[in-house]
DNA sequence: TTGTATGCGTTATCAC
DNA sequence: GTGATAACGCATACAA
């Protein structure tokens, strides 16, 4: 490996005019910039980030805490695994590198995060599938390093998060069922203690009000966004005395299996019941009939992420980290991303026995 | 930051001791060692990663070169987020970290993999979803730096790879669709310019021939790996003056098509014509009927892996990079990690009416 | 068993 | 505009 003081020697120059020239300072001739650019390039001289870390105090890495231990209990999460690729991706476009962390077997200790952090001199932290109140992550955001959470609704002084327009996405939802002619809507929620969950149900209960239609009861029924509790959601929904016409499921697997549930009960999608999911991962257009659902921009949410995270990093690097610093602004505002209805053939008028017809 | 020297201080002895104390040198007193670990744990010292990976030359942290343009042009891909997954766990248990590289605008420089892998020290690199002759990938491999192809050919001094055992795995489907009683069976193979692609093609060809059954060539329909490939092909089969009543699908999202085609021709899977896929992705068991296929253990490819890296690491220590270094023995094997055969429903017992057109 | 001195490769400070 | 020199935070050979 060829060092900064081989190009120095070999271009008759310091070590430190070598710095300055490669660094696009200005404080140095344009004739002695070029041949010192020759020689570094003809050496095939590659400065060492870990010195130039160890000195400028800035590694323009981000790091991503991700705990994918549900991936043996629970199987794989399609969406989770798109938003990292999103986030992959618009940190590439930004220029900065990604360190996955391998907490090991301090991540019940309480500084296991803010420890990796330092350690590796993250400039920023991305946070995915953890439990926001757990200890170490609370730690981790006390600590002031800017994070930033990915669909998981953190706040601190330099912490942010993005997320799905999950209210907005539930109300188009309803809005195309609803034009579809359906009164008797019926709801499969996620898990109640997670923010997608909360979202998506509170986004439809609005929606059916703005549009003076009642919920009733017997119409909410929880699962935990996998296909198993869609299944046994949707029959407990056909057992009841007057079954819906249209279900809204806060996840395309719960849909699935929801679509699963009506077909064996002899029923037709969308002849008898319209079912609508939410996130339009893989599985949504490759079932039959295909899943009419609110797409996740995982895209747009990755680059979402990472410009909030941009202006934090920013923030930190002018005011500092200490207590007294003023605490960020325009960048500490969630950023929720919109997605869109993507009609396929899940759903459709509301059959003509029931209720209104579609078009009056 | 609390650094070394403070933590020598406040425990009255030099920082070499504390160096000492904390990595775990026998020579050491005990009693040293303890004091130096109180006071260091009290004051919250943590050991700056980059002041470490300079003196001691090594970074713990592998790279990982994953080309996801693909995202863009042709959508997501479940296997290839499934692999990385696979890699990430596999990676924590075995305590490297992970930096995913992002070569930037150099995607292009022959020395692009080969500078960034230089820059951040890092120990070995996987590469997945990259073409293997690209000329930065070339060069990488060339250095002789710890490489490990996933589901990639790869080979070299330090380099090698792991992938599924699509010869086996092809065997499988080929052994339950003849148990099951059929004959004409047809394969919709993937690129034939990529190793799965041609692996599972051959190990279609083999196991037909093992069981002294004949391939016609028009039983032979090439796709993409992507659903509409599948559908396409399909139809040209159907399409057959003698169609077949087996096809093996060389992935999952073109057996989707596949059994799209054969539904839309009013035919019925496993009724009329049998459907296998390979990959095992999450549409798999979600489709109805659910599909029978070979499952890819992603988790233990991402283990084979981090095995294989590993030994090729410490090889390098041991030996070096110079070319007069000896080259890798055990761990230059590319390594085969089998599926299993994952019965669902979309295989049955060959048509009574096999001889002619089956039409409902 | 412990301390001293040196170096890892780079950038920043301050002279000139 | 350029060159010494001193950090950055740590580990290690050598001396004690």
């Amino acid at each position: 490996m060829v060092d900064i003081r081989e190009v120095a020697r070999r271009s008759g120059v310091s070590p430190a005019t070598v710095s300055r020239a490669l660094n696009g300072r200005p404080d140095v001739s344009e004739a002695t910039r070029e041949r010192v650019r020759k020689t570094a390039s003809d050496l095939g001289y590659l400065p060492n980030e870990q010195a130039r870390t160890l000195v400028r105090r800035r590694s323009d890495t981000v790091g991503l805490i991700w705990d994918t231990s549900y991936v043996v209990t629970k199987g794989r999460h399609s969406f989770l695994q798109d938003l990292a690729v999103g986030l992959k991706i618009a940190l590439a476009e930004t220029g900065y590198h990604l360190m996955i962390l391998s907490p090991g077997s301090t991540t019940g200790s309480e500084d296991a995060f803010v420890r990796i952090a330092a350690q590796h001199s993250l400039e920023g932290v991305a946070l995915m599938a953890v439990e926001p109140h757990l200890p170490a992550v609370e730690a981790l955001i006390a600590s002031g390093r800017p994070c930033i959470g990915l669909d998981l609704p953190i706040r601190g002084r330099r912490a942010s998060y993005v997320g799905a327009d999950n209210h907005h996405g539930a109300s188009l939802a309803v809005d195309h069922l609803v034009g579809l002619g359906h009164r008797r809507i019926a709801v499969i929620t996620g898990p109640l203690d997670i923010l997608p969950g909360v979202e998506r149900h509170e986004g439809f209960r609005t929606q059916m009000a703005a549009h003076g239609l009642e919920v009733l009861p017997e119409y909410v029924v929880s699962g935990d966004f996998f296909i198993e509790s869609g299944h046994a959601a949707m029959l407990t929904l056909l057992a009841l005395p007057n079954p819906p016409t249209a279900v809204f499921a806060c996840g395309d697997q719960m849909a699935v299996g929801a679509m699963h549930a009506i077909n064996e009960a002899g029923l037709d999608v969308p002849g008898d019941i319209s079912v609508v999911g939410f996130d339009d991962v893989e599985i949504a257009a490759l079932v039959r009939p295909s899943l009419t659902t609110v797409s996740q921009d995982y895209l747009g949410l990755g680059r979402a992420a990472v410009e909030l995270l941009s202006n934090l990093i920013a923030e930190d690097r002018e005011f500092g980290r200490g207590a007294d610093a003023p605490p960020s602004t325009a960048a500490r505002r969630p950023e929720l991303v919109p997605g869109a209805l993507i009609v396929r053939d899940s759903t459709g008028p509301v059959p003509l026995t029931q209720g209104v017809p579609a078009i009056a």
